[in-house]
DNA sequence: ACTCAATTAATGAATACTGACTCAGATTAT
DNA sequence: ATAATCTGAGTCAGTATTCATTAATTGAGT
């Protein structure tokens, strides 16, 4: 078999258990459903992961690696200044997520648990991905778009929190809204917080 | 047995409970360990809850009673303003659940999962929650102290997105830091984005 | 105040079930 | 023909819940 192919299962797998997880949460998942889901024996599974948990921690990893590549682009990006540059990673970040509810679902409710297991991996993650936030702010203050008394670290959490929290309310609302539409709002209240007076 | 000395037991169990399943996790605490701190047999605990699922949602009622009272003390206070009220209101959230951690981490990363589980029951309180918030933005914008193009109710929810995101952070940190002591800068940064112009 | 039968509460070993993981054999690719 | 891959029934460890048994409490009668 290629390692294309054997990819291609692997990413089969993984999707499928997307899919599962989401709707019925990690513990309300089994490992058989999976591999009815992805078309393979129970067996195969442990073929291409060492255990349900790897399945996981897979699909945590494909997901913050996108997130963390696409927002490094904006944040290297010399052309644009910092107001616009958060403008764009609220945006990425609302759209990668609005994307596929259930990988949103997954890191909205089902990471929350299971950061008691992963927490390490999963936090140091998470910290580049804030450190990125940070640096825009830092580079706001620098430029004196952003007020100098904001804390840049502090700051990154709040807007990672106003995102989080506007996710988590889309996920667990039925209605069917897309969540790119709240963008607007969001830069307005988090940008009017920032900005120097 | 009298009545209250039934109900003492009861909160026993419920305090046993919180303390294992803020370390463990809910699906990594067994009943066993549960009846084991509470001091009481396994079948015991069947005497006082339905099952394992009953035990968790009783923490969440009776925690969530107590943030719902206080804060409808607060929003129902006419001596303060819209600005006084969202600031004591913050440090009415950041302050009980700084004061015990193992409640925090329940709440900040247990709930989460179950949520799945627990869907309606705990999002309705949360709404409950939300609305006490949102009431205070509207007094807010009614008065004019706060921007007339401001959403009640979306900014109830960054509000809480804000406080949620700072108590998972306190929670994950492992620094023993006063929560509290972040009040003052979270709401420079949310009444800033708030406040008319 | 003191029985002691009736009632209520508590116990923990046994049950019943679940579901992650294994592996001997079947299938497919080279 | 040989190797690589896959299969899925079976194993096994873990744990929520039950229930026959034991202990504690109650209060009516003395």
């Amino acid at each position: 078999m290629t390692a294309t192919r054997r990819e291609a299962k692997r990413q089969r797998i993984l999707d499928a258990a997307i899919v599962e997880i989401a709707r019925r949460g990690y513990y309300g998942t089994t490992v058989a459903t999976i591999a009815g889901r992805a078309g393979v024996a129970d067996g195969t599974i442990y073929l291409y992961f060492k255990s349900k948990e790897a399945i996981l921690v897979s699909i945590f990893e494909r997901a913050m690696q996108r997130f963390i590549d696409e927002a490094r682009g904006i944040v290297e990006d010399a052309q644009a200044g910092a107001e616009e540059k958060l403008r764009r990673l609220i945006e990425l970040h609302l759209t990668l997520l609005g994307a596929d509810r259930d990988l949103a679902v997954i890191f909205q409710v089902e990471f929350r648990h299971t950061l008691h297991v992963l927490e390490l991996l999963s936090r140091s993650r998470l910290q580049e991905y804030l450190g990125l936030i940070a640096s825009i702010v830092d580079e706001g203050k620098r430029d004196g778009v952003f007020r100098a008394t904001v804390d840049a670290s502090f700051t990154a959490k709040i807007v990672f929190g106003v995102l989080d929290e506007m996710a988590t309310d889309w996920v667990l609302a039925k209605k069917n809204t897309r969540m790119a539409a709240r963008v607007g709002p969001a830069c307005d209240l988090l940008l009017g917080g920032l900005r120097r007076p």
